[in-house]
DNA sequence: GGCCCTCGAGTTCG
DNA sequence: CTCGAGGGCC
């Protein structure tokens, strides 16, 4: 049949199977049928046909892969299935005599075989890609989201540059295909479409930027804002593993997995194999690495996964690193250069952590100036002296290490490093304490640089959420005085903020970089004015975390905010009741107590509240706190020496407050059924310096507490207080369990049923009788949006 | 007292 | 990403 004689519809149909197919058996197969202008001249039929008959054109035609408009912005994705990070496993370069090199690897297996109760299992091997991790979901065939793997929850939605990716299917293969599919794999970019890319840009003179390596390549190509520029990017795919899987039988081992998805249209590297225990994995290992430098793309190591799906869910997961797999890695690349200097960087804690200054070497794919030396101790052991010439690395490829001194050429007369005994920024004497492994500077808030680091933890994205606010900035205000505490934030006018750039032009002999075409460029400073005033409304988790209070992450704080509710209550409460809630112990409870003692700290957050901070979240502490902050819970766990359980029950029956015990003379004690001799010892511990100040501060505890319940009480009435809500209809945006949830905490009642008690509906997607009955009834029907926006205002 | 896990803190480059 | 160290459990 020719063209002639066919319907443009069914040609059109014709040609995209043939373009597919030429895709397939290039891509997936690597077996490519016809030659390229052969296909090339199908693309141009296929475009010329679908410009004459717009309305053939389809969206996972093979010519709309480059399709919608520049975006200004990447969504987020949350991944239904988290995306795994693995463990690695390396081979020792250099064991001591009788060590085993691959103790790591054989150490994963033996694990696994004695976890399982099997010898020897059977793994899926692979390369391991050096590109970018992704996700691909399919709908009933159809390619509807790709996203990034972020930080493996949630991910970026670049769909309309993975589209442009010739290896990736827009519609599925094959059949037997699940209604849900999501692939996971690596987006990668050939080291011939690298070079070539390159060559390009060298021929067009500056017009087109060279690439650094493959790897940024790949990952700055899926950051492209408009996907025209992704499409020029020679790009490909391979797939490696599932996401969710919905609507057909699952496969029983990975490499089964594999397998199906090469039928439905997915690349799928040619190098998978399986390997039998430890030993197969090592033979593959090797087999691989002496193919690294001839395979036409990178890759850093390979991967083994037990391939039975049911023992990999029996082995279950640590953390988010699957316990079935783990990526053996090749020894990372190495380079030469010369120590320049070393340096100190003070922290935010004072933290006092050596650098080396390096000459620039370009290693693994970047170019290395700086490499961290941890600490004194790591200085020593390496022997690093300024002057020598080192072997730097990128550890995980990311973070430059030095690895060793070549001792060979060091010149004459170098000397060891030593940490120097005062702050390069402050002065301040910088103090080892025993038994551990940091120095820190003294200086406190006295030293520029914690002062500017503990803002920059406070401004973070993960604290206060300051946008704008980099160090830089924060180094100035605090040069210029506009900045000696984070609560100074708070106070900046848009006059000090330009008023400081004047005053660093000056410093810096700079042309006014705030005048521009006459004007002066206020911009930034707005903005800068508007972020803070944005962060004023925060979390009680957010807050404890700004405040940069030592051993207190973003876990910890979460946890404090959850167990006592209220800022109140956290900053005048005893160290030993704070280790009520799980994981703080002796440590981070002394560490806490010891920063809300120091008066400045307080004056700092009293200062951020009346500068308009506001928690918004408060609540009453946890039903398990209020019953440890019973009397006789406190009295025990107040830290008072000698006082039992048994007695601290005694005292509680007969006393009615912390208060009353404090003040109780010895005879009442002794009435309330202490022994003499325990009575003799609570009365002099109350009375002496230590529990008269631990008495002070439990009795504001507890007034806190008191009043954060109150608190809590009278604004628990929310803006839902005694509405019936139904919901009916799928919406889309959130689940209705959420949607419930969400309502609920809000005050209202969800119920099942529309009745005329009913308030209001809310009816999403295909509602049904429940619609029905309420137009009926009269009653009020919100759509999602207005439940959204509703939720939204109301802190949802 | 030792082991295993998790968390905190510091870090690099584009 | 890595190291060091705190916390919990055996």
């Amino acid at each position: 049949m020719s063209a002639k004689t066919e319907t443009p519809a069914a040609r059109a149909a014709r040609l995209r199977e043939r373009i597919e197919d030429a895709n397939y058996r290039y891509h997936v197969l690597d077996d490519p049928d016809i030659p390229d202008a052969e296909y090339d001249a199908m693309m141009r039929e296929l475009e010329a046909l679908e410009a004459e008959h717009p309305e053939l054109a389809t969206p996972e035609s093979p010519t709309q892969r480059v399709g919608g408009t520049p975006s200004s912005a990447f969504l987020p994705v949350r991944h239904e299935i988290p995306m795994l990070s693995l463990a690695n496993a390396f081979t020792d370069p250099a064991p001591r005599p009788g060590e085993d090199p691959n103790k790591q690897t054989r150490d994963f297996v033996r694990k696994i075989e004695q976890r399982l109760d099997v010898r020897d299992p059977m793994f899926s091997v692979e390369p391991k890609f050096d590109g970018l991790a992704i996700s691909l979901r399919y709908e009933d065939g159809m390619f509807v989201r790709g996203a990034t793997r972020g930080d493996g929850e949630t991910g970026e939605d670049v769909t309309a540059n993975l589209r442009t990716i010739k290896a990736i299917p827009l519609k599925l293969r094959g059949k037997g295909w699940p209604r849900v599919l999501e692939v996971r794999g690596e987006v990668y970019m050939p080291r011939a479409g690298f070079e070539a890319y390159n060559e390009k840009a060298r021929a067009s003179e500056g017009k087109i930027k060279p690439l650094v390596n493959p790897r940024n390549a790949a990952a700055g190509s899926l950051r492209q804002l408009d996907p025209r520029v992704t499409a020029q990017r020679p790009l490909s795919f391979y797939a490696y593993a599932l996401g969710a899987f919905e609507g057909a039988p699952m496969p029983a081992r990975h490499s089964e997995v594999l397998a199906k998805l090469r039928e439905w249209g997915f690349p799928v590297s040619p190098l998978v194999s399986t390997a039998r225990g430890a030993e197969g994995c090592l033979a593959y290992f090797a087999k691989i690495g002496a193919m690294r430098d001839k395979l036409p793309f990178d890759i850093d190591g390979v991967v083994y996964k037990v391939d039975d799906l049911a023992a990999q869910r029996e082995l279950g997961f640590v953390g988010r690193t699957p316990r079935w797999a783990i990526a053996h890695k090749f020894p990372a690349q190495e380079q030469t250069t010369l120590v320049e200097d070393i340096i100190v960087n003070i922290g935010r804690t004072g933290a006092a952590t050596p650098a080396a200054k390096l000459k620039p070497v370009f290693v693994g794919g970047v170019t290395v100036t700086n490499a961290t030396l941890h600490n004194a101790d790591q200085v020593a052991r390496l022997d690093v002296r300024v002057g020598d010439t080192v072997i730097v690395r990128r550890a995980g490829d990311v973070i430059p290490e030095v690895v060793r001194v070549v001792l060979e050429l060091r010149p004459k007369g170098t000397k060891p490093w030593e940490m120097p005994k005062h702050c390069p920024i402050c002065g301040s004497d910088i103090v080892r304490e025993e038994g551990e492994a940091v120095a820190r500077c003294t200086g406190e808030l006295a030293c520029a640089a914690q002062r500017t680091q503990s803002v920059f933890h406070f401004a973070g994205r993960r604290a206060m959420d300051i946008d704008g606010l980099g160090e830089r900035y924060i180094e100035d205000l605090g040069e210029f005085g506009y900045l000696r505490t984070v609560a100074d934030l708070y106070k900046l006018t848009l006059e000090d903020l330009l008023e400081m750039k004047r005053r660093v032009d000056e410093r810096d002999g700079t042309v006014p970089e705030t005048v521009k075409a006459g004007k002066i460029a206020t911009k930034w400073a707005e903005n800068l004015i508007e972020a803070i005033d944005k962060s004023r409304r925060t979390t009680l988790e957010r807050f404890l975390y700004a405040l940069g209070i030592q051993h207190v992450g973003e876990s910890t704080a979460k946890a404090l905010a959850t167990w006592f509710g209220d800022l109140h209550l956290i900053r005048h409460l005893p160290w030993p009741l704070l280790k009520l809630v799980p994981d703080i112990g002796d440590e981070v409870a002394r560490a806490i107590d010891a920063f809300f003692e120091q008066p400045g700290n307080q004056k700092v957050i009293d200062d951020l509240l009346a500068h308009g901070v506001e928690i918004r979240d408060t609540h009453p502490p946890s039903a398990k706190l209020r019953t440890a902050l019973a009397l006789e819970n406190v009295l025990a766990r107040a830290g008072i020496p000698k006082l039992t359980t048994r007695r601290a029950k005694q005292l509680a029956a007969a006393f009615d407050s912390f208060e009353a015990v404090a003040t109780a003379d010895m005879a009442a004690l002794v009435e309330a059924g202490l022994p003499r001799e325990t009575a003799e010892c609570l009365h002099g511990f109350l009375h002496g310096q230590e529990g008269k100040t631990l008495a002070k501060r439990v009795v504001r505890a507890l007034k806190a507490l008191h009043e954060a319940t109150a608190h809590a009480r009278a604004t628990a009435a929310g803006p839902l207080d005694g509405q019936t809500v139904v919901l009916t209809g799928t919406l889309s945006s959130l689940t209705r369990d959420e949607a419930k949830g969400k309502l609920e905490t809000l005050g209202a009642k969800v119920s099942g049923s529309v009745s005329k008690k009913t308030s209001f509906i809310v009816a999403g997607e295909a509602a049904g009788s429940k619609l029905d009955k309420a137009q009926e009834l009269g009653i009020e029907i919100w759509d999602e949006a207005k439940l959204t926006k509703f939720l939204q205002q109301h802190g949802g």
